[in-house]
DNA sequence: TGAGAGTGTCATAAC
DNA sequence: TTGTTATGACACTCT
């Protein structure tokens, strides 16, 4: 019992740091009973793409136990440090944890889009779903589907992290590893009825990119639909507990790919998986369930795991990424030279820090723009115009020829493009109206003078570049007034508080001084009637009183009553004489 | 259906 | 002179 009980923690425990790799908070407390140091987290759901989160002020709670609990990013960055710190410091007793990695699926080379000049070019920025030496991808590609007994992985050190993609959900009991071995069919089916690995993969690389070849846009666009579907329709609202959901939801970057599986195969493993544990995750999830969709994709293209990485040191900037979801064009386009092609996700997002402190991965653009700069940084936009915004430099030639799959998909694309934006897109401007606003003024220049633009095409840049520096201008100038206002809230209330502090100490001062005062009176009556006039008779308190002078000496003085008879009757002699 | 919040845009002033 | 920023005002959309 002693043993089955260790082996039940000691799965609880992986299960956990697995979740927290991935940002599925887990509150294992009640399971643990005590057996380790209690592990509390909260789930706070996904991040909200306007939220904009001072890393560097939080950089040095490192336990994350004093993030304020409104700031769910800060609680998503530390879950993963904390649980592992806590497990580390469970000591000697570390668990043997064994990882069985069952691949989710195998897509063929052939699958496997090129993001033109983007891939190159953002390397750094669509590095998210690879790591390094692209390890999880080879490994992604080249194993085999197999069952868990036959790979396993032993858990490295924090120092050493595997590959998250390699992971999977694992467990050292036996009766798992058996079950295990029987779900790679349906593990596989699972996944392979949404989406593919490979596809989530190579969609969420295709948001850093670039895509300039038409074909190659159009694949990454219709994974990226496939995706779409895959969150909106399918294993999520057929198999995967909203818990998993939610999970899948807070996932960061690449392990979306085997988790992907793992949501789709939540029915199987929930066989071999303690019940209980599910339970606490459904009921962590329930609440994110509706946001599914857009929280996944805000997971799979906002998150640069370099930006990632300097969450950890600093950056007080949030980040802005542009999708590379190219879209079909529209019937309006007409014929253009250009060739380039970028998605933009909006306008750069309100913050003075961005403009003013160009930061490492957060303002590349202003220190080494190019047209073919993929990544942005968008707080203003919310998640669902920012994965379907689609670029407003398309080739206008190439679009127009090829027939439209999803006319629907495309108005609602269009609907949802701005104005700018459609304006550049009919005037095949090569530039997004994020690179047309956020470029130096030097740049700007260049381009309006060395592209031979026409000067209908020159109006509408300085236009677009005009209104989006305003419209940022317009979004500053409103937190401002809001910070304004709080502020005044604040001061109101806080001299309101002060105001009725010092009533209080008024009211009390004016008790304290008529207790005073009548003592003193009573002090006085008491000493004059001890005192004695020179007929030998007590002094009358009513005509005598006692001062006290500066020099601490008390001397009896008369009574000096104010001669308000004697006035009164002056007057009334003046009156009478002058009737006189 | 009206109110309120949020947002984009324009006009203008200031730097 | 030009570009940028700040801000009031207006219109529009959404809840």
């Amino acid at each position: 019992m002693q043993i089955a009980k260790k082996y039940f923690t000691e799965s609880l425990i992986q299960l956990t740091i697995l979740l927290s790799l991935i940002g599925v908070r887990v509150d294992i407390d009640s399971y643990l009973s005590g057996y380790y140091t209690p592990l509390t987290e909260i789930n706070l759901g996904p991040s909200s793409a306007y939220i904009q989160t001072p890393f560097h002020i939080l950089r040095d709670t490192l336990d994350g136990y004093g993030v304020h609990p409104k700031c769910p990013e800060l609680d998503y960055f530390f879950a993963s440090r904390r649980l592992l710190d806590e497990v580390r410091t469970l000591g000697s007793p570390r668990f043997h944890t064994q990882l069985n990695a069952w691949l989710v699926h195998q897509v063929p080379a052939t699958d496997k889009p090129e993001c033109g000049p983007s891939t190159s070019n953002s390397t750094d920025s669509s590095s998210g779903l690879e790591s390094p030496g692209d390890e999880s991808r080879d490994v992604s590609e080249h194993l085999p589907v197999r069952g868990p007994a036959e790979e396993d992985v032993k858990v490295k050190e924090e120092e050493e992290p595997a590959p998250i993609s390699q992971l999977a959900l694992s467990s050292t009991l036996e009766r798992e590893v058996l079950l295990l071995s029987d779900l790679d069919a349906d593990i596989t089916s699972a996944i392979s009825r949404d989406v593919s690995l490979h596809d989530a993969m190579l969609t969420s690389a295709g948001v850093f990119g670039l895509a300039s070849d038409r074909s190659e846009s159009r694949t990454v666009t219709q994974q990226q639909r496939a995706l779409f579907r895959m969150e909106s329709t399918g294993s999520l609202n057929s198999d995967a507990s909203p818990g998993m959901a939610l999970g899948l939801a807070a996932l960061p970057f690449a392990s979306v790919c085997n988790l992907t599986g793992n949501v789709s195969s939540h029915s199987a493993l929930g066989d071999c998986l303690d019940e209980a544990v599910f339970d606490q995750i459904n009921q962590l999830g329930l609440e994110g369930l509706d946001t599914i969709g857009s929280q996944l994709m805000d997971c799979l293209d906002s998150i640069d795991p370099q930006v990632l990485e300097d969450m950890e040191s600093d950056s007080g900037l949030s980040l802005e990424i542009i999708t590379s979801s190219p879209s079909p064009g529209s019937s309006e386009m007409s014929s253009s030279s250009s060739s380039y092609c970028e998605d933009e996700c909006g306008a750069t997002g309100y913050s003075s820090e961005v403009d003013s402190v160009p930061s490492k991965g957060i303002m590349d653009y202003t220190t080494t723009w190019s047209p073919t700069e993929s990544v942005w940084h968008d707080h203003s936009y919310s998640s669902a115009t920012f994965f379907n915004q689609p670029s407003v430099t398309l080739p206008c030639k190439n679009i127009k020829e090829e027939p439209l799959s999803d006319d629907d998909g495309l108005r609602l694309e269009e609907r949802e493009m701005s104005r700018d934006e459609l304006r550049a897109r009919a005037l095949c401007l090569p530039f997004s109206v994020l690179q047309i606003v956020n470029m130096p003024v030097e740049e700007f220049l260049e381009v309006l003078d060395g592209h031979g633009f026409s000067p209908e095409q020159v109006t509408l840049l300085r236009d677009i570049r005009r209104r989006g520096k305003n419209k940022l201008a317009a979004q500053n100038c409103r937190k401002r007034k809001l910070d304004a206002i709080t502020g005044l809230q604040e001061e109101v209330e806080r001299l309101q508080v002060q105001r009725d502090k010092l009533l209080r100490e008024k009211q009390l001062t004016a008790k304290t001084m008529g207790a005073v005062g009548h003592q003193i009176r009573q002090l006085t009556r008491d000493i004059l009637a001890r005192l004695r006039d020179e007929s030998g008779q007590p002094l009358n308190p009513d005509r005598f009183t006692l001062q006290c002078g500066a020099n601490g000496r008390v001397v009896v003085q008369p009574v000096r009553r104010p001669a308000v008879s004697t006035s009164g009757n002056k007057t009334d002699k003046r009156k009478k004489e002058k009737k006189q």
